[in-house]
DNA sequence: AGCTATTAATAATC
DNA sequence: TGATTATTAATAGCT
């Protein structure tokens, strides 16, 4: 798109890729944004590098937007009461397992054929629904995760680092690296900072 | 960016909003497609318009993309074995349960800081790690769900169809509209073509 | 990372 | 909507 036309097909020289990619990308997420504000569109742009890096753009909250991407169904409204698509599915599981055979071979295969894109569109929104159910989910799922995680992990922790209190009988299962930098109780090393030792951020 | 140049502002007009956003969502569109084939990028790209309807874009599946998304996770690596973070998450919950009193009021200050950051994001990297394990099943999960759907739908139109097989005491819980196209067994009415009643898509 | 010569995108208009 | 066109914006090839 400018001092030489060019072929949209993928670069070869490497070094040349990469430039491009950074040129085009910053490009593709400046019109992103362009269309979001002009045109108060909603819109999410994801890119990964050929070299597996992240670059994202949300005019809104990414998680939202792919809830609603999710959730999104053409004509999916008309749904949860047995809509028409799903009688003819119901309407052939009852064909199948009853007498069938009252239809002609021509017949048989039109409805075999509707019946196959009806579930497919059937199954499609469902999917569809159940991945925006699931993403409302995600959140209190990761609580729940995240806390047994900590409880384990800390139990751990405990026994590794030094105190006698197994008076339950839980069972140790493996050593593990923590004992480095975190000895005992009431800080007791080089005490007064422990961020430096943790490398974890702090200010003030 | 043409025949005069234009603030990025939300464009008022309504009409004049929306042939903009048919010219510049193609433009979008198709410098999404360029950017992954010229760099072997994979790119997913979602648009919401302002009246709410759904353009999306992906250079490979959509699903796979927002599954790389949610997995994705800067310097997620090193987790799964107690990280630093994570040690220090447990040195907390272990003090507060034992004598965090040993600690000065900055110290205390100090640790309670570091971590929330900590904790905050070892929430959010297990968010996305959950949230890739249940894209990962939500095909599962959908399909089960549609079984057990199918199973319970057919099972209601059966009962409301006609034919009175409930001798196995399975108890009616309402009446539904489907009744209307289908009637008895072997179609009856004007039984030849079906498609056409039902509203799907049929061709040859 | 900058610099232009060009091409591509598109705002205004019909 | 669709087509045209005058402009601006994006960027390929070089440094």
């Amino acid at each position: 798109m400018t001092r030489a036309k060019i072929k949209i097909k993928k670069i070869d020289n490497i070094t040349a890729r990469q430039v491009t990619f950074s040129k085009r990308r910053r490009g593709l997420f400046k019109k992103a944004e362009e269309l979001s504000v002009l045109c108060d569109a909603d819109v999410g742009l994801i890119v990964f590098s050929s070299t597996g890096k992240l670059f994202d753009y949300s005019s809104s909250s990414m998680n939202d937007i792919i809830t609603k991407y999710n959730t999104h169904s053409p004509g999916m409204d008309k749904l949860d009461r047995p809509s028409l698509e799903l009688q003819v599915v119901q309407k052939n599981i009852w064909m199948k397992g009853d007498d069938l055979q009252g239809l002609s071979l021509n017949e048989l295969q039109q409805l075999e054929k509707k019946l196959e894109s009806g579930l497919d569109r059937v199954l499609e929104i469902k999917e569809k629904q159940m991945m925006g159910q699931i993403s409302e989910l995600q959140k209190k799922v990761a609580e729940t995760e995240m806390e047994a995680m900590l409880r384990k992990a800390t139990m751990r922790f405990l026994m590794d680092s030094n105190m006698g209190m197994q008076e339950e009988g839980v069972s140790l299962e493996s050593t593990n690296n923590v004992s480095s930098c975190i000895s005992d109780p009431p800080v007791e090393d080089d005490s007064s900072d422990t961020s430096l030792k943790l490398g974890l951020p702090f200010s003030d």
